[in-house]
DNA sequence: GTAATACCTAAACCTGACTTTAAGTCAAGG
DNA sequence: CCTTGACTTAAAGTCAGGTTTAGGTATTAC
């Protein structure tokens, strides 16, 4: 068992974090003794899969539903599966939304480079990001190969 | 040359967030006719720019940065450029981290997907540890790295 | 016996990115 | 004439995810 601080600098958080989360019933079963809380391992564990839903993009309220259920036994299991499908679905069309942004900053880092040389965006303006001619494509692709 | 309202509808933003936009600076050339914005390609193309530099996790006021940039000329380009690169290098490792967190959600799937068959945790829980299935195991270490 | 430290609470504050509200201007249509 | 609709403003409100503050308790250290 160890106390908020010790498990702050565990995680490296501040202890006003954890007391937050607690405040947003993300530890359901948390102990105290005398008032003074006393995290467990299930609290560890708990913030391990906090930390690893928050990285998932997770809003608070959605963290609390999921440690709710954890707490409610094996007839949960299902739910639980279900709100990790629908985050990996998620999580995949971000990475997609994320991959097409980088195109776009790849190719606003090859028009620049052009401007620099030319001295202005007079001949790369005219060009645009999506369907790239073909030997400009080249030029672009050169340009970033890595 | 546009009106607000048709703007709005052309990008699919309320109105209300193209009067934010403007307000933090992010249309520097915008001309008005009596009170009234009108907006040409310049902003358009701005618009464009900022819906890209949004998904690549700029905050508002950098975008005013880079805007107020490109209305100082050609001098500018290597400081745009090199926003753009610093731009890219973040986002590569978003994707990763991103990626690292979609490990932890398969790993999830797999782990509730088993504690359904089994009508628990005991087995896969050990199972963590030491040996888990080939299969999920590269999955496991992503999600359980750093 | 008092100072430092670690814990506690409720409530106020903060940031970023909008959104909503209240009040007003202006042109066109019935 | 007057209503409708599109534009304008400043200022207040909202939401998430904390952080800070003010005031209190309990233990240890000198």
């Amino acid at each position: 068992m160890y106390t908020i601080g010790q498990v702050a600098e565990m995680f490296g958080l501040p202890v006003s974090t954890l007391r937050y989360y607690d405040k947003q019933g993300l530890f359901p079963g948390l102990e105290r003794t005398s008032g003074i809380r006393r995290f467990g391992d299930t609290e560890l564990e708990a913030l391990r899969v906090i930390e690893c839903l928050k990285k998932a993009g997770m809003e608070i309220k959605d963290i609390r539903l999921f440690m709710e259920w954890c707490s409610e036994g094996p007839s949960t299991y299902p739910k639980r599966k279900a709100m990790f499908e629908e985050r990996k679905t998620h999580m995949e069309s971000e990475i997609a939304k994320m991959n097409r942004a980088l195109d776009m900053l790849r190719f606003k880092c090859w028009y620049y480079e052009q401007a620099i040389q030319d001295g202005n965006e007079d001949r790369v303006k005219t060009l645009i990001p999506d369907n790239l001619p073909e030997e400009i494509k080249d030029t672009y692709d050169n340009a970033h190969a890595q």
